[in-house]
DNA sequence: AGGGGATGGCACC
DNA sequence: TGGTGCCCCTCCCC
């Protein structure tokens, strides 16, 4: 027998007479033994039909086939697609939420995001520091929570910009309008979104996975990035021309026990040091002004582990966040930094995606782990036993996909909102779409979730403005701006000078019309490239709204 | 239009 | 602790 594929694994033809191919085994033989007549089987799979056929001496004439589940190989249910929503296997934990005992269908969070939430414990921080931190920070949180603006709708895009997946996106510390997007073949994207066809890739940079990039808190002109090359760079954003400032694969490739990649890296902005993290566990120092590494490595998570993020303190950049493949984020002040020496272990049940400090108090964490948890873990000076806050989410998938990381919204001084790409799709009038999630991290409610008839896949990566009300997002090799509806531009511009269209397909696509309202055919066909649900679903939307706002 | 490949985590020995 | 095989709700290309 060949080596089966999932597909061929799937079962074959079931032929019953006045049988459902739905219904289970155990009913079509109880029908086979009121049958009078000789059977004959047709599949040669079912060697307990031969047999039982043998025995009785009769051949037999059912043309049957027991279906079974493709992933626990027993009989009696189905898992897969039907249509476009997928039927769990009820042998295995509840995908959504990993508890035993129902699937993803009737997962009680899949309902609504605040089923899903454990609530915040009051806790006390009757430290003195803890005391003195909250006073400073205080003030600066005013008590009463913003109206949320949600980017709704996508007001301009760059479809298969990237040759490869799009791994992370940053904006212009300055420059409004200027998103830089780093993809899996480590090329680094410059576009400004006013001008839809301004854009340039730059190939030169990294020559595999751009990981995270950050711009130089000296010059806005510079962006340093962090690669699966092994080497951090310094890019002139203007010209391209980048800059190696460390190498950690000198000796070129000598398999993959001695290459080394770098993920998490942030920028210490007091220190002039670009901090990197490689997979072996281990932190690096570099140097911005002799652009060199300073000091060993050291070993910051479990060794051979993964460390996927870094992030230092807005408030106090001698505090780093860092998070990893050893199930753990972990808190460093890093001005006395040894192995070992971390201020908190933060434990989650599987990797840990992102960890990222609060952007205004920085006295607020919050991690995405492959448990489909979002924590957030109250005060850096408080109890961290245990998260203040879990949150149940879809976003365990690694392979394939860029990492899904939660991420705070900058300009929400009440340090509430975050925004995370959704794995699972939903029925959104008859298409299977996979939103990007908004939601209130204190109440821990889905606050929105957005999406266009036209985004098929799945959009891990998401970056909100720093300034504006403009969320970015990179979905497989496209890139896509989203700003509110209301603000949407007065005068609708041609589609074609806010859809860019690059590859192959340029001509054909450059005139097909994208977003908004739209019945026309070629928009369906768009739809029907993508999964289809069979009949419309009554829960979402009836109007062409691309978005569903909860509040 | 359907198969195959790249690919990360983790359980198991 | 390293190797191996399995998981399997992607995306893109041929």
């Amino acid at each position: 027998m060949p080596p089966q594929t999932r597909r061929m694994a799937f079962p074959k033809v079931v032929i019953e007479r006045d049988t459902d191919s739905e219904q289970s085994s155990s009913e079509e033989e109880e029908e086979e033994e009121e049958l009078e007549e000789p059977e004959v089987l047709v599949e040669s799979e079912n060697e307990e039909k031969v047999e039982e056929a043998k025995k009785k001496g009769k051949a037999p004439i059912t043309i049957s086939l027991k279906k079974v589940c493709k992933v626990c190989k027993k009989p009696g249910h189905e898992a897969g697609f039907k249509g476009a929503t997928y039927i769990d296997c009820p042998m295995k934990p509840c995908f959504l939420c990993k508890m035993p005992g129902h699937t993803t269908v009737t997962c009680p969070h899949r309902v609504a995001t605040e089923y899903g939430v454990i609530p915040a414990t009051h806790k006390n921080t009757r430290n003195a520091l803890g005391y003195v931190f909250k006073r400073q920070i205080r003030p600066r949180i005013p008590p009463i929570k913003p109206a949320y603006v949600i980017p709704d709708q996508v007001s301009c895009a760059v479809i298969r910009y990237h040759s490869r997946r799009v791994t992370c996106l940053e904006f212009h510390p300055t420059n409004n309008n200027i998103l830089l997007s780093g993809d899996k073949k480590g090329q680094l994207g410059v576009w400004d979104f006013r001008k839809v066809y301004e854009k340039v890739v730059y190939g030169n940079v990294h020559s595999c996975i751009l990981n995270n990039m950050k711009f130089s808190p000296a010059s806005d002109g510079t962006v340093y990035a962090a690669s699966s090359d092994g080497t951090v760079s310094s890019t002139d954003v203007e010209t391209g021309i980048a800059l190696s400032l460390m190498n950690l694969n000198p000796d070129g490739w000598r398999g993959p026990s001695t290459w080394r990649m770098l993920y998490g890296m942030d920028i210490n902005a007091e220190k002039g040091a670009v901090l990197v993290a490689d997979n072996f566990g281990f932190l690096y120092l570099v140097d911005t002004r002799s652009n060199d590494r300073t000091g060993k490595p050291i070993l910051i998570h479990k060794k051979g582990s993964k460390v996927v993020g870094l992030h230092c303190n807005p408030v106090q950049p001698d505090l780093l966040l860092s998070c990893g493949n050893d199930h753990f984020a972990r808190i460093w002040d890093i001005r006395r930094i040894e192995a070992g020496s971390s201020i908190y272990d933060l434990a989650h049940s599987r990797v840990v995606n992102s960890a990222y400090f609060s952007p205004v108090s920085g006295s607020k964490i919050l991690t995405t782990s492959q448990d489909n948890r979002l924590c957030i873990w109250d005060s850096i000076f408080g109890n961290m036993n245990s998260p203040s806050r879990e949150i149940v989410h879809s976003h365990d998938f690694n392979r394939y996909l860029t990492p899904f990381r939660a991420e705070w919204d900058p300009k929400d001084s009440s340090e509430s909102l975050a925004v995370i790409g959704r794995y699972i799709s939903e029925n959104y009038n008859g298409a299977a779409l996979h939103p990007i999630d908004f939601i209130d991290i204190s109440t821990g409610q889905l606050v929105a979730e957005i999406m266009d008839p036209n985004i098929t896949t799945i959009s891990p990566v998401n970056k909100l403005h720093p300034r504006d009300d403009v969320l970015a997002s990179g979905s497989s090799r496209s890139l896509f701006i989203w700003r509110p509806k209301e603000k949407s531009e007065p005068v609708e511009q041609k589609d074609e000078g806010k859809i860019v269209v690059c590859g192959r397909d340029e001509k054909k696509r450059r005139h097909r019309k994208f977003g908004g309202e739209s019945d026309d055919s070629d928009d369906d066909k768009s739809i029907r490239k993508g999964k289809r649900f069979k009949s419309q679903s009554k829960s979402h939307s009836k109007s062409s709204l691309s978005v569903k706002v909860r509040r």
